[in-house]
RNA sequence: AGCGGGAUGGGAUAGCCAGGAGAUUCCGGCGGGCUCAUAACCCGCAGACCGGUAGUUCAAAUCUACCUCCCGCUACCA
């Protein structure tokens, strides 16, 4: 370990994964971006020479899967199952092509799993211990995980049972959750004890330091480990009460039938069950997997950064405690914003595979965004805008264009290649972009592998432009034929190098060039190789997004957004800058010493700002706690028109027995939010920490404008 | 308030890990050229004291410390 690796292409055998698409839902674009990115780069590495598996598997465990499935009253099998299926359909359609894709609940997987934690047992890794396990007395059955929510004992925030996915975003063991409810019934749990098993994680602090050392990728996933680490191992539950997943093994062939194990022990492991597919399908002498995960080979996972953890501590510690190799590389991708908002499921901001495909884009196109805008570890914004920006200029006006030019004007004039050889200057400019690529591919940089295509391709369009082949066609027939035989050259070159990224794209020129075979088995040599002497005539391999077509696609999003309740107003919320100047007072009523006031603001506002405030009279229906939080109460307030649902932060303040029938003063057209999962729709007012309700002393009526 | 990511010409981005030439590329603006090509392509011009302050250094966009601001997720909503 931590010594340097050879660059790539090794003369061993390398398998890129993708982090496990989880069979929950439909897949976005954010989940694209990483099996893109996996695939392209498994592609790259071929491309250079490497010997390479991409594989993955569907993830088919876990507690939210059997709650879900247990909510539409199937078999979690058969719901994970369909998922994994829809899977296995949609990665073709974007050109992401797996050698093998299982899933981790198929037979490999589960003899596999068995027998690395059974290694991990005999070399006494793992130990019992018993724990206190949330459970649902009404239910009658234990909660593991996602099972129970409660407070993250570590920031505060309300938690999930296996993680504070709010707040501190750490990995939370069983038993740790405070205050623990069930997801079931919703009913406050109680904690009972339960033997479970443990990794003894923390004996490889000194393991996992030297690896990360080693570890290449993106810097994300050196550094955020390296932080645990400092902060101490805890030692990892392995094992969850409930039926869905595979059962503990127990000796040698006997399980234990009441405990399955955690999904995250599975999970990584369908990386070795499915390499080892791969392997058995198409013979071990022409894939070693043995090789590749038991002894020397390349291992790099490409992942989303919220798995890093799972991928730097929890998986080199068992691969290392079950004499596994360990990963060469980690790479964890940004996330995906849309129109410079978070993507959202829930509020429908994202865009959809299916929903990309319907729109008959080419899926090249989106390979092409998704890996060469900003790095692999920077979150990247999606648009409409910015697609049709990137693939007019890039691909259609740069690559597509130089690609038609050059490949037309060879075909008119010469049939094909011009018999001459191609010149020193660009077959110099062409050995700069194979080096520029085996650089990239050894930086784990998925944009600039496809910048480099991109740059020759603008270098052919200004060799081409410098050299105006079609004014020496007459006077300099030889020097006309060179400069063209330069350019088809180029046009392979761009090829080779783009296919990556574009494979499908990167295919079709390949047949335009007449060449035989698949521009992905090319290596980076071939792009210096001759193209056939002659080709057909080609054909446009990239059309041009236009600007209707964009703002369709930017209404229909819109639309989507806001039918799923969401916020596209936010117009100028003008926030007025608390200015902690001492304004000096105020000479109000009441015996308040100023310095426990908050300083009156300087900046004032006009009549117009005033009038945007829609203030209105309502009266309190009802209002009761809301579960877990302190001061949160739910209310429901008629303001005349309507009856609004408002959280207020009163619950410790009032009396809520006494509140239905008060009347109240509130801001109307306050934007909605959520809290604690209860929407708020208005805001009532209150003055001070102690929420002294605002009323009206006479006959106002309900649901009349306060000014 | 917590966690994460940022701050580089009008917009978007690279360079930062391994400090040193005129700070990259794309879009947009202005001017010119070409006509083989998808009103494409090529050339030129304008435009950035690289968020701020202090420090390390012969040398800082790059390293260190502190600060400010932005974004995402989250948010006990007055």
């Amino acid at each position: 370990m931590s010594t340097t690796n050879d660059d790539f292409p090794t003369d061993r055998p390398a398998v890129v994964t993708c982090g496990l698409p989880y069979a929950n839902g439909d897949l976005h674009i954010g989940h694209l971006r990483g099996y893109i990115g996996a695939d392209a780069f498994s592609r790259a590495l071929e491309t250079l020479g490497q010997e390479t598996a991409y594989v993955s598997g569907s993830d088919m465990h876990g507690t939210p899967i059997a709650v879900n499935a247990e909510q539409e009253g199937v078999d979690p099998e058969d719901f994970a199952l369909e998922w994994h299926e829809q899977y296995a359909e949609t990665f073709p359609k974007f050109n992401v092509e797996f050698d093998n894709y299982g899933h981790t609940h198929d037979e490999t997987n589960t003899e596999l799993t068995r027998e690395i934690v059974r290694t991990l047992d005999e070399e006494g890794y793992i130990y019992e211990k018993e724990i206190q396990v949330a459970y649902d007395p009404d239910a009658d059955q234990y909660l593991p995980d996602r099972y129970v929510e409660g407070t993250c004992p570590y920031c505060g925030a309300k938690a999930r049972g296996d993680e504070c996915d709010e707040g501190c975003q750490r990995h939370l063991e069983p038993g740790e959750v405070e205050d623990p409810k069930s997801t079931v019934t919703g009913n406050p749990a109680e904690y009972r004890g339960r033997t479970h098993k443990f990794f003894e994680v923390s004996e490889f602090a000194d393991f996992l330091t030297e690896f990360l050392d080693g570890l290449e990728g993106t810097s994300n996933a050196r550094n955020q480990p390296r932080q645990w680490i400092e902060e101490g191992l805890q030692d990892w539950c392995l094992t969850r009460d409930m039926e869905w997943g595979i059962d503990y093994p127990n000796g040698d062939n006997e399980t234990t039938e009441d405990i399955v194990l955690y999904v995250w022990v599975d999970a990584p492991v369908e990386y070795i069950s499915s390499t080892k597919q791969y392997a058995e399908r198409v013979g071990t002498d022409e894939y070693d997997w043995r090789r590749v995960w038991e002894d020397d080979g390349e291992i790099v996972h490409i992942i989303g950064r919220d798995i890093i953890q799972h991928h730097t501590i929890f998986w080199p510690a068992m691969l290392e405690g079950a004499d596994y190799n360990t990963p060469r590389a980690v790479a964890a991708t940004g996330f995906i914003t849309i129109n410079g908002k978070g993507l959202s499921t829930s509020r429908n901001r994202a865009i959809w595979a299916n929903e990309y495909l319907d729109e008959d884009f080419h899926p090249d196109l989106l390979r092409y965004y998704l890996t060469t805008t900003g790095g692999l570890q920077q979150d990247v914004d999606f648009s409409w805008d910015a697609f049709q920006e990137k693939v007019n200029g890039e691909l259609v006006g740069t690559v597509g264009n130089f690609w038609y030019r050059s490949l037309l004007f060879a075909y008119r004039n010469y049939e094909g290649t011009p018999e001459t050889d191609v010149s020193e200057e660009v077959s110099e400019r062409i050995e700069g972009a194979i080096g520029d690529t085996r650089e990239a591919v050894n930086d784990y940089s998925l944009r600039d592998i496809g910048q480099a295509a991109t740059q020759l391709a603008q270098f052919g369009n200004e060799y081409i432009q410098r050299n105006e082949p079609w004014k020496l066609t007459d006077d300099d027939p030889e020097r006309a034929a060179q400069v063209i035989r330069d350019c088809v050259q180029i046009a392979k070159a761009v090829g080779v190098l783009l296919e990556p990224i574009a494979p499908e794209k990167a295919q079709h020129l390949w047949e335009q060039l007449g060449e035989t075979g698949d521009v992905a088995d090319a290596h980076l040599e071939d792009a210096l190789e001759a193209p056939p002497r002659t080709f057909d005539e080609p054909g446009e391999l990239f059309a041009k997004i236009e600007d209707d077509r964009v703002d369709e696609l930017n209404e229909k999003l819109a639309e989507r957004v806001a039918a799923a309740g969401g916020d596209e107003d936010e117009g100028e919320g003008e926030e007025t800058e608390t200015e902690t100047d001492d304004t000096t007072t105020d000479e109000s009523t009441a015996m308040a010493d100023t310095d426990a006031l908050e300083p009156l603001l300087e900046d004032r506002i006009g009549f117009e700002d005033f009038q945007e405030l829609d203030i209105r009279v309502g009266r309190i229906e009802s209002a009761e706690g809301i579960d877990g939080a302190d001061d949160l109460a739910k209310l429901e307030v008629d303001i005349g028109f309507e009856t609004r649902q408002i959280v207020a932060g009163i619950k410790q303040l009032h009396d809520l027995g006494e509140l239905p029938g008060e009347k109240c003063i509130l801001l109307a057209n306050m934007e909605p939010a959520e809290l604690f999962g209860v929407e708020s729709n208005g805001m009532i007012l209150a003055a001070g920490d102690e929420a002294d309700l605002l009323t009206t002393h006479d006959a106002a009526v309900i649901g009349e404008k306060v000014q």
